[in-house]
DNA sequence: GCCGTTTTCGGCCCGACTGTTTTCAGTCG
């Protein structure tokens, strides 16, 4: 899947040509096709061959071109030369907040500027301040944004973030100038990962909000204030921005900062197309310049004459020509909702690294109004996790039916944790697979596998009968492991044909499945199970991020496998099981 | 560079803020 390869050639190319002077219209023609691309449920490169390129929005002849070549030959003469008339380093300038393409070019033309040092350099000789257009403010502007460049490069994730938002938020909320309180932004939206933290309120007192607001026991410095709308980093060094607005344009407000931008643009092309400007302070008829709405963010959806679309659908990623469809026709999509939940489908105790006794994982379950929980620790060949033998997990077995006639009707459902091995064989043998209510399949080892030899892996591991799920399918862990090489296209084929089903890892770092692969394996039709994989009875609180990514994923309630009720679980399992076996004999 | 129930040419989302200017360009979200 080179996807990400191609958008990035793209927006290579795009930054190149800002530097260039090139026309905005133009170089935002290759920022969107670079967004559709990496957006896209398909492989790029076989649309490419079955010549389906022009079908992606925003490519056209030219691009078609540059794309090609780029698939066919690995390169692109285009970016070729466009590098050869700049220095490397001034894509990274781009980065310093600050600095768009027009003072890119201008420090390079005049000062020599090529790269993030020699701007450090020319700033400490206080050379900026002299250029045009430039003085004493945006170089002292750049000073600091550089030294912040230097400690901010990662991105926060949406576990991290979104317990962050919510505490400002309730903190704002008893100030009393403060109306409402939303965190907005791509928190709202629950992106996995988060650059900074938005947060909207309405107030008629804007004023004394920002003074509430500043003086937060958690804000260690203001970095900008003006009468509505204020900055400041936190303790942890997580930027925030709080904007506030009059009660009546928070829904417009609402609905403008949660963004995404590109959903925005399209949103307000098709508002314009209908004689209507939407802004952040309302809704307004264009010609009589009225405003027609903007107190609540379903007006702007409804006036426009779309269906209202979720916050997590908001990516540009089709959900506006959907709500077009679902508003002509009524049939609004009900998003998975984390009271769908019916059960977690993996946690681990402390048989095996989990830290919590089985008792205790039940009991977490229930606290959070389950009425089952599977437990799959892991199974022998993992050694470090303390991995069970033959004879501990069916000692462990014991225990679950015996826990299970005092616990009814709630259930614990015996599961494991299999490791495919490095050879694609499974850890336990057929026979004591056949002793578990649910068998869950993992790759742990021997991650670096070149794509083919993964794939067959993980297929040789589906494949077996027992097997019903595959969890966190890509081995990712956010900021810290790339997914290992493997073609999920086969994977997905091949399971929605055994009837197996993915995995939506809620656990923060993971979303394993991601928001993208996930819609994606809706489409074949394969059912996802939401689990939080806890190693500790808290953890099972991350369910929310989970949910939350099935939701940028489109799935609904039917979709997923543990919004079932036990009784159907555990027949879907069985009937799975058993049908899949007759068909091996 | 893309795109089209107003257009195959002439548009392309909208507003705020900042710093530099003296009416605006650049940047950002």
């Amino acid at each position: 899947m080179k996807n990400k390869e191609v958008a990035k050639l793209l927006n290579n190319i795009a930054d190149l040509l800002e530097i260039k002077g090139e026309s905005v219209f133009r170089v935002g023609a290759y920022r969107s096709a670079a967004r559709h691309i990496e957006g896209l449920s398909e492989d790029v490169e076989i649309l490419a061959r079955a010549g389906g390129l022009r079908s992606i929005p925003g490519v056209g002849e030219s691009l078609v071109t540059k794309i090609s070549e780029y698939l066919e030959t690995g390169r692109s003469q285009y970016l070729e030369d466009l590098k050869s008339q700049f220095p490397q380093g001034l894509i990274e300038l781009l980065q310093v907040p600050g600095l768009g393409p027009k003072k890119t070019k201008l420090v390079y033309e005049k000062l020599g500027v090529a790269g993030i040092e020699d701007l450090e350099k020319a700033v400490h000789e206080r050379k900026l301040r002299d250029l045009p257009g430039m003085g004493e403010k945006t170089e002292q502007k750049i000073e600091k944004e550089l030294e912040r460049w230097r400690s901010r490069t990662r991105r926060y994730l949406l576990g991290e973030a979104l317990p962050l938002a919510e505490e400002i938020a309730d903190a704002l909320r008893s100030c009393t100038a403060v109306q409402r309180v939303e965190p907005s932004g791509s928190i709202r939206r629950r992106k996995e990962t988060i650059g900074d933290v938005d947060i909207l309120a309405s107030s008629d007192h804007p004023d004394e909000v920002i003074t509430c607001f500043d003086a937060l026991p958690l804000v260690k410095e203001v970095i900008a204030k003006g009468s509505t709308k204020s900055s400041v980093l936190t303790q942890q060094d997580i930027q925030v921005d709080l904007r506030v607005v009059k009660p009546e344009s928070f829904g417009a407000a609402l609905q403008y900062f949660t963004g995404s931008k590109e959903h925005n643009v399209k949103l307000r092309e098709l508002a314009q197309k209908r004689g209507l400007k939407i802004n952040e302070y309302g809704i307004f008829d264009e010609r009589t310049g009225q405003k027609v709405g903007g107190e609540s963010e379903e007006d702007i959806y409804r006036i426009v004459g779309l269906a209202y679309v979720p916050p997590e659908m908001r990516e540009d990623r089709g959900e506006i020509e959907a709500a077009e469809r679902w508003a002509a026709d009524g049939t609004v999509p009900e998003l998975v909702e984390i009271s769908d939940i019916r059960g977690d489908l993996h946690v681990h105790t402390n048989w095996s690294d989990g830290l919590n006794t089985l008792e205790e994982m039940a009991a977490a379950a229930m606290a959070r109004g389950y009425s089952y929980v599977a437990i799959c620790d892991h199974s022998k060949s993992l050694g470090v996790a303390h991995g069970l033998s033959p004879e501990r997990v069916l000692e462990q077995r014991a225990l679950i039916d015996e826990a299970n006639k005092r616990l009814a009707p709630f259930r614990i459902i015996a599961g494991i944790e299999l490791d495919i091995r490095a050879d694609g064989t499974l850890d336990y043998e057929d026979e004591l697979l056949a002793q578990f209510d649910i068998v869950t399949v993992s790759i742990h080892s021997a991650m670096g596998q070149p794509r083919e030899k993964m794939t067959e892996r993980i297929l040789s591991g589906l494949r077996n009968p027992y097997v019903q799920i595959f969890n966190h399918p890509t081995g990712r862990i956010i900021g810290r492991r790339e997914p290992y090489e493997v073609d999920l296209e086969q994977v997905f084929s091949t399971a929605a044909e055994l009837g197996v089903a993915m995995e939506i890892n809620a656990a923060p770092d993971r979303l394993d499945l991601s928001d993208l692969a996930a819609r994606r394996a809706k489409d074949y039709g394969i059912h996802i199970a939401i689990n939080t994989d806890a190693h500790a009875a808290w953890h099972m609180d991350f369910m929310r991020y989970g949910v939350a990514t099935a939701r940028r994923a489109w799935l609904q309630k039917s979709d997923v496998l543990n919004a079932l009720p036990v009784e159907e679980l555990v027949q879907r399992l069985s009937e799975n099981r058993a049908r899949r076996l007759a068909v091996r004999r």
